[in-house]
DNA sequence: TTGTACGCGTTATCAT
DNA sequence: ATGATAACGCGTACAA
């Protein structure tokens, strides 16, 4: 501990401590023996006691529904690693698309003291939303963009991303729509996407039957199933707004969702 | 905090913190009232607070090399998934298969002061294995194993997977392999699958040049690739071992390396 | 620049 | 069964 390092270097506990988090305010010399002292050490810094008495835990939380999706996974990644350079550690839990899970692993990761915590989309339960503004705990909601969120959030905006692929659409000609999507259940994201489509249309006057909508798992299988389905049931269908497998980076800069312009089959 | 908890209720902290840490041994009344107490306060543990005093920090830590992996991804939601039920938090880290970064996040977690700590593979420098026992820290290696591993290990054991696989290969009559492998640099794993198709190979007679042998990165595209570089370089060729794209749970149940039997074309 | 000493919110020991 | 109180290891005014 830092009284050790103290004894060694023979400074006080303050100096150690100072070297370690303000080392401008250290003479060099002093400086110097404090860190062979903690080198010979090999002293550790007690992070739960750097916290307690800072008052912050140098450690930030995300939940994800899942890390089944590359997207997500992706997503923890590249968090873990921007918080890597500041010497920040992350807390990652998975909800299962379970708001009542959310909620806990939320709880869990406020009693665990972080700093920040991240969510994916802006639907979650007020009492997640009471705790956070409760314990002050600052978060943003991710994967998910409006103007007018009342949370702060990043990410797409899925509505207007598939009312522009839409309205393409419609431009192109075409009139016979339908969408694969992801199941809507606690997925404001999916539901976000099908209500771009549907304003879309309905603004254009362009009728969109709910059985011209598949809700399915975010499997290539389940994709091609429902794709299947729908041209068996409607060969008149020229366009299918729908999913795409997770790739690369450069593969998705277009946005949330693929649109088919071009005649199937 | 406790305090509050303890007025509220009109009992001393000590007796907050074993209605909550150890319920039996309090009376029935009192554990009412402070369960009350906690409600309407909505009170939350400090984990700084209760880690520095109880010296564990309910916390476990993981560093995979990477999450773009649907393997470790999936590994790693499922320990999250177990440790929740304990109300343990999960840290995780990724070090792109680079031994210092993957040192540093070690030190890292043990800072924070994780219980326990998971690596992936056997192989981590010495740094990492000396801090872990300085600090009595335990961890464990997992996605690999081997009977005598001076390390404790969990996973498979890709030496004998591949190696029963060429077996199969060979009794089949095969005489003329090839590899589409995964990078080998500092992953123990690739590596040890390799050795074991060498070592059946050897152990049988039969040569396998390094020209047989391609090191390729994890993208289907690759393997591709890879198989057509393969072939046309030598068409006599007629058993493969190479890796198969990430899948269900239930797809895998075979092991780690996927073995080609067929003729090819 | 450096040291002293108190406080951070719990747990755990020891009385009662 | 319950309460008083001393750690736990560090940060940080405040003083020197």
């Amino acid at each position: 501990m830092l009284a050790d390092v103290a004894r060694y270097a023979g400074v006080s506990t303050a100096t150690v401590s100072r070297t370690l988090n303000e080392p401008d305010k250290v003479s060099a010399q002093v400086k110097a023996r404090v860190q062979t002292a903690v080198k010979k050490l090999t002293y550790v810094p007690h992070g739960a006691a750097r916290a307690l008495a800072s008052q912050r835990s140098h450690a930030t939380g995300i939940v994800v529904p899942t890390l089944r999706a590359g997207l997500f996974a992706e997503g923890v990644e590249a968090l873990q690693r921007r918080l890597e350079g500041s010497s920040y550690t992350l807390l990652l839990a998975s909800s299962q698309y379970d708001p009542q899970i959310e909620l806990k692993e939320v709880h869990t990761l406020v009693e665990q003291g972080v700093d920040g915590i991240a969510l994916v989309g802006n639907s979650h339960l007020q009492q997640v939303y009471d705790l956070l503004r409760g314990k002050r705990v600052p978060y943003i909601n991710t994967y998910f963009y409006t103007k007018d969120s009342p949370h702060p959030c990043v990410g797409v905006d899925n509505r207007a991303a598939t009312y522009r692929l839409t309205k393409i659409l419609l431009d192109l000609g075409h009139q016979d729509f339908s969408i694969i999507a992801s199941p809507t259940q606690n997925n404001d994201r999916a539901a976000e996407r099908i209500a771009g489509v549907r304003a879309c249309l309905a603004e254009h006057d362009v009728k969109l039957s709910p059985s011209r909508i598949l809700e399915v798992p975010n499997q290539i299988s389940d994709g091609r199933a429902a794709l299947k389905a729908l041209l068996d049931a409607a060969p008149s269908i020229t366009a299918v707004l729908c999913r795409r497998p997770f790739r690369s980076p450069q593969s998705r800069r277009c946005g949330a969702t693929k649109a088919v312009d071009h005649r199937i089959r």
